[in-house]
DNA sequence: CCTAATCTTTACGTTCACGTCAAGTTCACA
DNA sequence: TGTGAACTTGACGTGAACGTAAAGATTAGG
């Protein structure tokens, strides 16, 4: 048993998978928008599984198509770190139904933030986008004209 | 003539408009992402126009939505600029059609490295979306699952 | 015409999001 | 078992995008 996916990764391979930097791990980790310590076996290095990779990437992510700052970035993933929470009590099935809809609930409640912020930025980028679609036809129409009627009028 | 559209907007008024700050707007005149001084009368105090005002809160909303320097900004909007000169120069009457296409041609181009921009990010909001609503319906399923037998398998 | 509000430039201060360096520790591996 | 690469914390540095304070000029209104 060695080559399974539970690969144990260092802080500088997830820097490079998640395409940024080990400083920026423990920055993001000091403010709270990366679990504590994942893992920390005796000598006191940070080990990662593929799965924090995806975390990351994740808010990486975020953070870019958001443009919010990292503090409100945070609020927001409180939000998926509940989730990873709630997705590890479901995954067992010995969850009391009561308590897996309150769960289920709780999910449904932080989606529904992170979707608000998309479809609002959403929103206004493909107002932005039609607009320059119009100005753009203008432009062309009287190209055309130009073209069209080269020397009249 | 004093109630015409053309009202003098002193930099604080603008500020107001746009929703920022005085020393914003001198700070994005210094950075070239504004004209050098709109219009400057003995006193030293910059005017400005409507327009202006306009322009400024185009500036904000591009760079809010594209989530881009001000330096990248300032590049994308000589564009804007130079559509503005566009614009001036083919309103008036008498240019030659061979000069009308250079600029014309030009404007088309600007526009497009806007576009490209916006849909680019546009594209990744919208896959971000999607992929919640994937999420949000699946969570729905379970809670359904959830409520449709209370007590049963 | 006088004065308070607003403007001017200059310059230093601040917050965010990291970069970078130092001094020591731990890991991987020949 | 040694040694170089990678990691640790701590601290200070940095660029971007402004905020803020100072000292003086200008403008608007009564």
């Amino acid at each position: 048993m060695s080559a399974a996916g539970n690969e144990a990764l260092r802080i500088g391979d997830v820097a490079k998978l998640a395409g940024t930097t080990p400083r920026t791990i423990r920055y993001y980790e000091e403010l709270g928008l990366l679990p504590q310590a994942p893992e920390r076996p005796s000598g006191g290095h940070r080990l990662y599984s593929a799965e924090e990779v995806e975390r990351l990437r994740e808010v990486i992510r975020l953070k870019e198509l958001l443009g919010v700052s990292l503090q409100e970035l945070k609020d927001l993933l409180a939000a998926e770190e509940a989730r990873a929470a709630v997705r590890a009590e479901l995954s067992r099935e010995d969850v009391a139904p009561e308590r897996r809809r309150e769960l289920l609930l709780e999910a449904q409640g932080h989606i529904a933030r992170q979707l608000e912020l998309v479809e609002r930025r959403a929103g206004e980028l493909a107002k932005l986008r039609a607009e320059l679609l119009q100005t753009r036809g203008r432009v062309q129409e009287r190209l055309r004209e130009l073209e069209g009627e080269p020397a009249s009028v």
